[in-house]
Formats: structure tokens, C-alpha cells, sequence
DNA sequence: AGAGGTTACGGGCAGCGTAAGGATC
DNA sequence: GATCCTTACGCTGCCCGTAACCTCT
């Protein structure tokens, strides 16, 4: 008889286009996940996946049936959530987030969320906002808070918190008069977010732009770093403040304005328009309630 | 986690009113039942059945989380359905049969549904209309075919055949010139189906009207009975022709005509407005096709 | 050669049936 | 006392994880 377990594991092997995968996803072996979409299969007496080739890949036949697969995963979990009792909801919520939500308010969320939904964990991953939308895309995350305006239509979004970007250094260092000419700076290194970041792009392109030389512009994968990195005197960074509130208050790091327009960072949070996992949408909007309670949030 | 096999036990629990019934259906035993539902309740932690009282009753909770659950057994065998392999579609049908139908075309239905789906199993009761809406109701039986109209609402039919009642005796017996009068049958006994039955009442009845002595009425509740009774020429019968298609040919019974207009009978397939078990609707179309091509049939 | 899926096999645990124990009418 | 559900307990069978094998690129 057709079993919620296949089910699930249809769905997952499908999204992730992958046995191997799938089982990464449901914590089990990949034999488990052999085993149990032949199991379906002999229950539905249909091949549902195509393993000849590299990739397996769903049949005709088997893009049909995924459509009711999931329709069940939904109707459980909307049953479950219907029950009213969150302490039962469980689950997995792979969560990625950018580094500024980690030194802001993920771990309010975090404590908020495991009081609501005890039995829900999650699992975080750290990175910037272009991977964390590849991540989403191909289902390995489940949401993601990280920088919009999203443009895929295949991920919804909401608007969470705004936060100023700004220069930092530390009190010691001899800058001309606010505001700080590009040209003061062709010498003295900019550690920001890593490459592939806006802010990154955004500081080189306007030294080019300028006819500058480039700007001695050090990328960083680890905002925490990037902070470290400005207390030991390297150079001067481009952060949102928001992340050194104590250091700002007790006089280690001051602000300074330059000769560039800093944009915002929007914070969203993007999580793909799944049938299941009305959880994402749950986790979104209690996101958003901690965010905008979190000083320094400049309300759009 | 919420499993299919907790679902199903729900459903049933909840449609036959209690734990024993549910065993009773599901082929197993009682303590099964109740640790299934107790597994349910707990993945969602609410308490679905009021134990406390005589009758396992529904909660209000249960009441609204058996919405759901109906819906999701729904989505499984539709989708079973989908994957259009009639061979994998495995289930039990409860039939109920009027003894007329078992006498005309049910082998050959049965047939017909073993070879399109191999893996249904039927458990087939033979009885009188009366208790076979009374089984259908209390979701005893999944299907019945027997006398319509039904006037229940939450009864859907669909007419199968309509066979004449008439009057049988052995050729041996001597009677007056047709149409016999009712006074020459006061002295002969008149078998027919059981008391409780459209044929015995109208019989009695119209004997009443007359003003005459009470009819000498054998009820029986087996149809080969009265057969085999009329056969041995203790009476005349009031039966449907064609279930003795044989005796009528070889001269050993032979039909005549009475000053009572015998009404036919006409067999619907009658089944429960359930949110599952397309499978019985399945059944019925199928019964109407065998029952249309089966001689003697009256269409209307 | 490596990634991905299948087959083979042994062990652990969920779920069942039996049997005995309450509760309600 | 009869009916219905619960609890206790031993057992079976399923499902999983390990490991070796197969097959494509």
C-alpha cells in the first residue's frame, strides 16, 4: 500500500533530481531511498524515475503522479497544523541566512522559534546572498534571509529590515575632513564583504569610474573578520553598523563619511512556492515580526 | 509522524463509531486499532475519541481533522488511479447483493471485475434490501445492489435491470383458467422471498383488500429455496422468471397469469456519498454494463 | 575514475496478536 | 455481567545501514 514515507521520498528525489541527494535531504542512505521509490513503484505499478542516464530523472508518468505526491504532503501538514498543537509540528528548516542577520537578530528568532515550535530544528547555512539564491532554487535550502529585491518569480519574498551600510575604522586613524575623498583612500585598504557581494562591486566600480586606481579592496567571506580585521587597524570597512553597536558604544570603532553613496541593505526573506511547507511562510513572518522590533531597522 | 495506516484506522473508527467495528474492517484486532489512534493523537496532539462514555465518540476536534483525513485517503487512491495500473489497485469491496442478482448475472460480474482488477478482493453478503440500506448506511457494506428507488440522500444509485415478477407452478399442478382469481389460491401456498419484502406485502395486501381468508404465504429468505420448493410442487411461487431460465426451458416449472399485477423489480447499485472508494462507483458502472447485456433484462 | 544507482545481508525496532485489566451502562 | 477500550508482553517481519557491485560519463 502507498505509504507517506515514499511518498515524501518521491517528492524529495524529484525536487533534488536525485536519489543521492534526496537522501542527504531525509537523513537516511541512499539504498533506503532506492529501496523505497521502488516500493512506490511496485505500489503504482509505474516507473516513475528514468535511472538510465546520469541524472535520475522523472518519466512522463512520473511528473503526473508528483502533483498528487505532494498534494498529500500538504494535506498532512495542513492536518497537523489544523491539530493547533505547535509543540507537534516538527521538521527540518534548512535556513540560510546572510552574516549581518547572524550579528543582529537570528539568535532572538531562533530562541522565539524553538518557543513556538519545540519540535521544529533547523539547519543554518552562513553565505552570501547569490549563493543562498542558488541554494533555494534547487531546494537545498528552504529559506533564506538575505538581500532584495528578489527578481525570480519562482521565489516569494518579504521585506524584513533595512539597514544603512557605513565606513568604519578605528578612532586612531588620521583621515582628511569628512567627507572623505576616494582619493584619500587609493592607499589604505577597504575590507568589505567578499567579491561577489553588492557592496564589493559597488566600491570598485566607483574607484574605476572615478579614474582612480583600483582600490585596495579586501573581500571577506566572514563579516566577524571583516570587524577584526578594522580593530587591528588593516584598513577601513564597509559594514553595516548595525553589527558593532558595542564597539561603536565603547569608543573602538567610530563611523566616518565618504565620497560614496552607500545604498541600504534590504533584508528579505525568500522561500520557494513549495505546496508543502507553509513552516517557510510561518518562519518568514516571524522573522519579519523580530526584525522590525530590532533597533537600527530603518523602515521602508 | 502521521502515517496512512493512523489516517485510515481515523476514518474508519470514526465512520463505524468505535474501535472494534474499525479492527473489524481493517482484518485486525482491536488493540491495533486502539495504538494506531493513540499514535495519531499523539503526532498531533489532540485527542480525537471521547472514551469515556459507551460509544468511542468523535471530538469536536476529531470531527474537524476528519475532513483532512478523508481527503488525503481520497488523494491516495486517486492517484493510484492515475497511474492507470488497474492491477496494483488492491482494496476490499464489501458487496451486498439481493438473492436475485446472485441467481442472474453476479458470476459473471465478478469475473469481469476479477480480470480488470486482479488485485480487489469482494466479501459478498446476500440479503434483503431492507438490510442491505440498513448495512450501507452504517458503512457496514460498500455497495449493494438491490431494490430501488432509494429514497436515502446520502444513498447515491444508478438503476442496473428490471426483471418481471411472475407466477410459477410445476405443469403437473392443475389450475383454473388464467388469469387465475385469488379465490382459487386461498388453499395453495404462495412462496415467495421473505416477509419483510416488496412481493410477500403486496401479496398479503391485495389478499386483505379482497376481503378473502389471509393468503397461505411461505416467506423465504433463499431464493433457491423457494425454487427448489415449487420444484417439489408444494406450491405456487411469485419469483422473477429469470432466475429459472432453466426450469422454464425444460418444462420443469412453467409461469401463469393471476389477477394481481406483480410490479417488476427493479435492482439499482446503491452506495455511500463517501469521499473515497471511487472504487465502488467503479463497481457500479461495471454492474450496470453486465447487467444490461444479461438477457431478460426490461430496460426502462 | 568517480558519481550515482542497485543488490546482498545482518541487526534493531516498530507494530501486531494474545491475554489480562479497568470502566461504563 | 456485557461491552468496549487499555495495558502488558513476547514475537515477527519490515526497514534500515553497511558494504560490495554495476553502469554510465
Amino acid at each position: 500500500m502507498v505509504d507517506f514515507k515514499s511518498v515524501e521520498t518521491f517528492v524529495w528525489a524529484a525536487r533534488l533530481g536525485g536519489f543521492r541527494a534526496a537522501a542527504h535531504r531525509l537523513n537516511t542512505t541512499q539504498p533506503a531511498i532506492s529501496a523505497r521509490i521502488a516500493q512506490l513503484e511496485q505500489d503504482l505499478g509505474v516507473r516513475l524515475f528514468d535511472r538510465d542516464h546520469r541524472k535520475a530523472a522523472l518519466t512522463p508518468k512520473g511528473a503526473d503522479l508528483l502533483g498528487y505526491a505532494e498534494k498529500m504532503l500538504t494535506l498532512r501538514s495542513e492536518m497537523v497544523e489544523v491539530a493547533g498543537e505547535k509543540a507537534c509540528i516538527r521538521g527540518v528548516i534548512r535556513l540560510g541566512v546572510a552574516e549581518t542577520i547572524v550579528h543582529t537578530w537570528l539568535s532572538q528568532l531562533i530562541e522565539r522559534l524553538h518557543a513556538l515550535y519545540p519540535a521544529v530544528s533547523l539547519e543554518i547555512d552562513v553565505d552570501v546572498t547569490v549563493n543562498l539564491r542558488r541554494s533555494l532554487l534547487s531546494h537545498d535550502l528552504d529559506i533564506a534571509f538575505m538581500l532584495g529585491p528578489v527578481p525570480e518569480p519562482k521565489l516569494k519574498s518579504r521585506p524584513l529590515c533595512s539597514y544603512p551600510l557605513a565606513w568604519v575604522a578605528i578612532p586612531q586613524l588620521e583621515l582628511p575632513a569628512e567627507p572623505v575623498p576616494l582619493s584619500a583612500m587609493v592607499e589604505c585598504p577597504i575590507i568589505t564583504f567578499s567579491r561577489n557581494t553588492q557592496p564589493y562591486i559597488l566600491i570598485r566600480d566607483h574607484f574605476s569610474r572615478q579614474g582612480l586606481p583600483p582600490a585596495r579592496l579586501f573581500g571577506n567571506s566572514s563579516l566577524s573578520t571583516v570587524v577584526r580585521m578594522t580593530l587591528d587597524g588593516i584598513g577601513v570597512s564597509v559594514i553595516p553598523p548595525v553589527i558593532i553597536s558595542q564597539e561603536l558604544a565603547d569608543g573602538r570603532l567610530r563611523l566616518f563619511r565618504a565620497a560614496i553613496d552607500l545604498p541600504d541593505h534590504a533584508f528579505v526573506a525568500a522561500y520557494p512556492l513549495k505546496p508543502d511547507s507553509h513552516l517557510a511562510q510561518t518562519v518568514a513572518a516571524l522573522a519579519a515580526d523580530v526584525a522590525a522590533q530590532w533597533p537600527g531597522n530603518t523602515p521602508n
